[in-house]
DNA sequence: TTGAAAGCGTTACCAG
DNA sequence: CTGGTAACGCTTTCAA
C-alpha cells in the first residue's frame, strides 16, 4: 500500500484491484485521513478555490449576486474565499495579493464602481501576470482583456424617470450618487427620459448623495426646501431612496400623494417598507451566475478571446411609492 | 540569491544583507512573484485560512455575525473560506471535509439550530480528529469539548412576553419555530413570563411555523380565526413576525391597535417596516467576534481547557408594533 | 551573511 | 495491478 496506490484510490484514477481499494478505504476511515489540498495543488496547480472580493456584505445588493456566484461555483466543485474590501484601493490590492498567495484558480471582483479607483489596472495586474483570471462586476476602463458583467444603468434610470413623467410629474428631483460611471449612466437615463418626453431638465433638482442611506435622508431634506417643491424624486439607488422616504415620513409628507419616490436596484427592502418602493430591477442573481460562468470559461480555456462585456437589461418594478391610490 | 535567501527576505527572518535584500525585492517586483501559500503551508502547516459555514447568507441574522467574525479574523491575518450549508446534514458534512482538505486552521459552524442534526458529533469529528479546532454558533449536545457561543433565548422570549403582558395583553398568541432547542428555550421564556405575571397559559394560542417568513404569514391567518382573537402575537423570530404583519396588513388589521406584534433577533428589517417591529436584540456582531476569539485562542493554545459556552444576554427593543399611539 | 539540502504530502511517470 | 521516485515551492537547519 504505497502512497501512489492511495492516490489512485482517492482520485479513482488508474488501475487498483478491488481488494486493495477496500483496504485503502478502510485505512482512510480509521485514520480520518483527509487529502491535503495544499500538497495536491502543488502538483496539480489547481486549488479549486475562487477568490471573491465584495465591498460590503451588508449591502443587500451584493447578497443575491454572491448567491448566484456561489450556486454556480459550488456545483462545479469550487469553493469561495471571501473577503470584504470596503471600497478601498489599498485594501483591494492587498486582498488580491492574498488571493494570489492562496493560489486561487480565479477571482471575482465586485465593486459599486471601479472607476473611483485611481488605477484599477494596477490592482488587477498582479493576478493577470500570474495567469490567474479575473472577472469584474462593475465598470472599468482597463487595458487588459477582462470579462465584466454589468447592468444597463442608462436604460434603468430611463425607465424609472419615464414612469414618473408618465405619472404626471414634471418636476422630478434626482438624488445622485458619488461621481462615478454608475452615477453618470444613471444620470444619462434620467436626462434622456426628460428629453424624449419633452420635459425640460432643471439642474437645480439634482442633489448629490453618496449611495448611502443617510445621504438619501439629507438629500431629501434639501429637496423639501425647494421652491416650488418637486412632486417626485428618483434616487440612484434604493438605500438612498429609503433614506429619503424616512425623511418624508419624519416630515409627515405622504408618499406618493405629495411626493412620489423611485429607487434603483430592487433590493429586498423595497417590499418591506410602506409604501412599497418602486425600483429598477437588477437581475442580481443572474449577474452572479454570469460572473462565475465567465470566469470558469476562462479558466478551462473554453473561451480565451477578447474581454467580454455582458450587460443585463432593465425592468421597472412599479409599486406603491409612485402610484397614487386613486390611480391604482 | 538562493531560494533560502528569498525566503528570508520575504519572511523578514534571519540575516540578510541590505544589498541582497534590495536585489530580491527588485526581482520580486519584476516577476510579480507571489509566495505560494500552499507550499508554505506544507512546511509551516498553517494556512491562515478559517472555514466558515453558514446556513444561508440571505438571512440577515447571520450577516452581522459574519461581519464580526471577519473583522476580528482579518485583523489577525486570517482569511475566510465561506460556504453555505443550507441546514442540511449531508451538505454540512461535505463542507467540513472540504475545509479539512484545504487545511483550514480552524472552523466556525453556524446554524439556526444544531439539535436538528441527528448526529452533529459525526459532522465535527473528522475535524477534531485532524486537530482542527471548531467553534459553534448555536446549540448542541456534544461529547466533545468545543466552544460555542449562544444567546439567552429564554430571557429574550421572557422579556418580549413580559413586555406584551405589561402592555395589558392577556391573550398572547405564539408563533413557534421548528422543533429545536431554540424553539424550546423561547417557549420557556414565553411560559415563564406568563407564570411570573400570573397570567394563565393557553396552549391553543401556540401556532407552529418554521422560522420562515411565509410560515409567519400562514400562522397569522390561523390566529385571526381564533375566537376570542388574541390581542398580541409573539413570533419566535423576526422574519416570521414580519410575515405575520403582512398577513395583518392584508386583512386590514391594525398593528398595534388591534393586534400587537413582537419578534426576535432584531434584524435590520425591524426598523424598515411600519410600524417598526419590537424585537429581542441579539448582539450579533459581538457573537461573531466572540466566535472568532474563541477559535483563535484555541488555535494558538492560549486556551485549551474544557468547552466554553458563552451566552450573550438579552435586551428588548421596544418599537411601534407593540405600543399603541396613545401610550407613547 | 549566504547556499545546499532535507522534508512537507501529493501526483505522475516508469518499472516491475 | 502495484511500488518507487522525481517534482511541486517553500522553510529550516547546518555548513561554509
Amino acid at each position: 500500500m504505497s502512497v501512489a496506490t492511495v492516490s489512485r484510490v482517492i482520485n479513482e484514477r488508474g488501475y487498483v484491484s478491488e481488494k486493495t481499494g477496500l483496504k485503502v478505504q478502510e485505512a482512510i476511515n480509521i485514520l480520518h485521513y483527509t487529502p491535503n489540498q495544499a500538497a495536491q495543488s502543488l502538483t496539480t496547480s489547481s486549488t479549486k478555490l475562487i477568490g471573491l472580493l465584495v465591498p460590503d456584505i451588508n449591502n443587500p445588493v451584493f447578497l443575491r449576486t454572491i448567491e448566484g456566484i456561489n450556486d454556480y461555483l459550488k456545483e462545479k466543485g469550487y469553493i469561495l474565499m471571501y473577503a470584504e474590501s470596503g471600497e478601498d484601493d489599498e485594501e483591494m490590492s492587498n486582498m488580491v495579493r492574498r488571493f494570489l498567495s492562496n493560489r486561487v484558480d480565479g477571482m471575482i471582483l465586485c465593486s459599486r464602481d471601479f472607476t473611483q479607483f485611481g488605477d484599477m489596472d494596477a490592482i488587477i495586474e498582479p493576478a493577470l501576470k500570474n495567469n490567474v483570471h479575473v472577472v469584474l462586476n462593475g465598470y472599468v476602463d482597463s487595458k487588459f482583456e477582462i470579462d465584466r458583467v454589468g447592468f444597463d444603468n442608462v436604460r434603468g434610470a430611463y425607465l424609472a424617470t419615464e414612469h414618473l413623467l408618465k405619472m404626471g410629474h414634471s418636476s422630478i428631483a434626482l438624488i445622485a450618487g458619488t461621481d462615478s460611471t454608475i452615477s453618470e449612466e444613471r444620470y444619462r437615463g434620467y436626462r434622456e427620459a426628460h428629453i424624449d418626453n419633452h420635459v425640460s431638465l432643471n439642474p437645480a433638482l439634482v442633489v448629490k448623495g453618496d449611495f448611502r442611506q443617510h445621504s438619501g435622508y439629507e438629500a431629501m431634506l434639501k429637496i423639501l426646501q425647494m421652491n416650488p417643491r418637486p412632486t417626485a424624486v428618483f434616487a440612484m439607488n434604493d438605500v438612498m431612496a429609503i433614506g429619503a422616504m424616512m425623511a418624508l415620513e419624519d416630515h409627515k409628507v405622504s408618499v406618493p400623494d405629495e411626493i412620489a419616490v423611485a429607487g434603483f436596484d430592487d433590493i429586498i427592502w423595497c417590499s418591506l417598507i410602506r409604501p412599497r418602493l418602486t425600483s429598477v430591477v437588477q437581475p442580481k442573481y443572474e449577474i452572479g451566475k454570469k460572473l462565475a460562468e465567465f470566469l470558469l470559461s476562462r479558466m478551462n480555456e473554453s473561451y480565451s478571446g477578447p474581454g467580454r462585456h455582458e450587460i443585463f437589461g432593465s425592468r421597472l418594478a412599479v409599486r406603491q411609492s409612485t402610484v397614487k391610490s386613486e390611480q391604482q
